[in-house]
DNA sequence: GGTTGAATGGCCA
DNA sequence: TGGCCATTCAACC
């Protein structure tokens, strides 16, 4: 499946890859670092090495990535360990605004909003 | 049940 | 080439 196209940039195959799946993620609806890694194949650190310089950053729904556990992670580059930077508030709105709710220590609320239904073609 | 440690795969400088 | 990570899983207390 290749309906999606992303913008132009000079990446690697595996973060094309990651950034498709991504796309392919619907409004409304999150996935985890542990998802594509499985879709992918690989590691959720590469996942998360990929997204750490995504050069497309409100193109790809990285903010719509969370960890396995739930926790929001982190969003444009920054990872808060602690639910109290700026980026996770940033990230969490962003995310309720298409319908993800998320709990005040930045943890999905609504675990049926996980998506793990990758198309790899 | 909660916490710590170690493993993994790939990206950047 | 080396070092660094936006994680995850498992084991232990």
């Amino acid at each position: 499946m290749q309906a999606k196209t992303l913008p132009a940039g000079n990446v690697t195959a595996f973060q094309t890859r990651v950034y498709t799946l991504l796309l392919q993620i619907p409004e409304g609806k999150v996935s985890t670092y542990a998802a594509l890694a499985k879709a992918l194949q690989s590691s959720p650190r590469a996942v998360g090495g990929a997204l750490r310089n995504n050069p497309f950053a409100p193109e790809v729904p990285c903010h719509r990535v969370l960890a396995s556990t739930g926790f929001i992670g982190g969003f444009k580059g920054d990872w808060e360990k602690v639910p109290s930077g700026q980026n996770q508030t940033s990230k969490r709105e962003l995310l309720a605004a298409e319908g993800v709710q998320l709990d005040e220590n930045g943890y999905l609320v609504d675990k049926s909003c996980w998506w793990d239904n990758f198309d790899i073609s």
